[in-house]
DNA sequence: CTAGGCTAGTTGTATAGACAGGTTTGGGGT
DNA sequence: ACCCCAAACCTGTCTATACAACTAGCCTAG
């Protein structure tokens, strides 16, 4: 029963494989073929149908587990868990990807622009040596026209040279370190406070002092634990919430 | 060079092969034989070292990877991550446990403690009927004897029918829903809010009315994605700030 | 001197088969 | 009616092998 759910295999794709069978079951998820508690094809049902090895079947099957959509138990099978994916948890999302998965239409207005030497908190995050300089650009963020919070990043000089000459503050900073140099960001550690806005803050972001706000601060990784950005932020609390998801450690490997 | 690090298999041990391998490995990191940037033994070294197959050392790599350890270069090899994973980021942490975690001494007062209907927003977040009975729990939490936050916590009666009579609100909830009933939590999803105290909370708190404080509302879920817990705290600000790991999505994939 | 190709080393994908250990179900014996 | 065991089914672990794709270094032909 439900075989509906799995499409046939493109095998002269450059897609592997498995990575066909998970988009079949993630896209029986999105359907509703898949709902919360069912059980998933098992391996052997796939490997069969599809003509695929067993543990091809099942890379497509951890995948999704390791997504946290479905879990296994052994001698039982394979379930889909109760928790949808829509949101994107624990994801590093530029301004601009973060307000359009929103459904907002986010603008940047530059504030300022410039090469600087690294103050001690941004150099000791940056692992920078002391007056090494940095890209320094602080914005203020709207979405919809109004409002949202004020950044302030800075990246090693090093890393791109010319870019005080080639960068356009008012687009995507993110994209412009991928495109341009080959830096892409796979990792950040952030750190977040809630505090109140300060007179200037409330002037640019259109709300009284005193107003709740979030200070993000952020630091930004290569996929070599190199630290490539540090930001500085403060947004408004009445427009802005954090979504987080968290997962409880298991003891050992304890199924 | 450096095989220092595999520690020779028992075969007869319950503890899967490539667990093993994977303890050996992290016993390299953790000891400083294997340090950020350090290239992990290959598939095919850890394979002909041990006697294991390649997909056995595969999948203790792999592991390795899935911790956030290491990554892996197609072509080029598996690297040590730069990011240390001491602190454990986006754990659902009792606050007796996160609090033990940096050295502070927790206490809770409890404030409330009795069975009501759930409410609207509670019953909708744990998936009760109307009118469905729930446990609540309000608690104030301290460390180092000074005020935290407050949390409100909502669980369904159904789940454990006898807590009210046998659940000491001064110990830890967390604790006794695993040990008395089997409840374990696994998965939560929490969004974080910043607001100002009420008169009514900063009393509590001890703070003025009006300072900055986090607003928590999570959902705690059980593996088969079952809602267990619904919480409603208020942190200060002052004395809390959240801690973030975040990742970013790899286009698809590629290397 | 350089461009191109060759090769050794590495991870990624895929196959086929085996056994272990867990759950569920149903049938047979008491 | 009840209990126990076997069979069917499932995931977890492991082996052995093969080829693809990518990197880096070396060497040769031009």
């Amino acid at each position: 029963m439900g075989q509906v759910i799995l499409e046939a295999l493109d095998r002269h794709s450059v897609v592997p494989l498995y990575y066909q069978i998970r988009r079949s079951l993630l896209e029986g998820l999105r359907s509703g073929a898949l709902k919360s508690g069912d059980l998933v094809p098992s391996e052997e049902e796939i490997s069969s149908q599809l003509g695929v090895s067993r543990m091809t079947a099942r890379q497509a099957i951890k995948s999704l587990c390791d997504l946290g959509v479905a879990y296994s138990l052994r001698g039982k099978g394979t379930f889909v868990s109760g928790m949808k994916l829509e949101k994107d948890f624990r994801q590093v999302l530029s301004f601009t990807e973060e307000m359009r998965k929103r459904g907002w239409r986010p603008r940047t207005k530059p504030l300022a622009f410039n090469i600087a030497e690294a103050d001690n908190e941004a150099a000791r995050a940056l692992h920078l040596a002391r007056g090494e300089k940095v890209i320094s650009l602080r914005r203020l963020r709207l979405a919809n026209a109004s409002p949202m919070g004020i950044e302030w990043s800075r990246v090693p000089l090093r890393l791109c040279p010319d870019m005080p000459q080639k960068f356009d503050p008012r687009t995507s900073l993110y994209r412009a370190l991928a495109e341009q140099y080959g830096i892409q960001i796979v990792l950040a550690d952030e750190t977040v406070e809630a505090g109140l806005a300060s007179a200037a803050e409330g002037r640019l972001l259109g709300v009284p002092k005193g107003s709740p706000v979030f200070l993000f601060t952020r630091i930004c990784y290569l996929h070599e634990g190199r630290p490539a950005e540090y930001v500085k932020s403060t947004y408004r609390a009445d427009r802005y919430k954090i979504v987080n998801r968290l997962t409880r450690a298991k003891g050992e490997w304890r199924n």
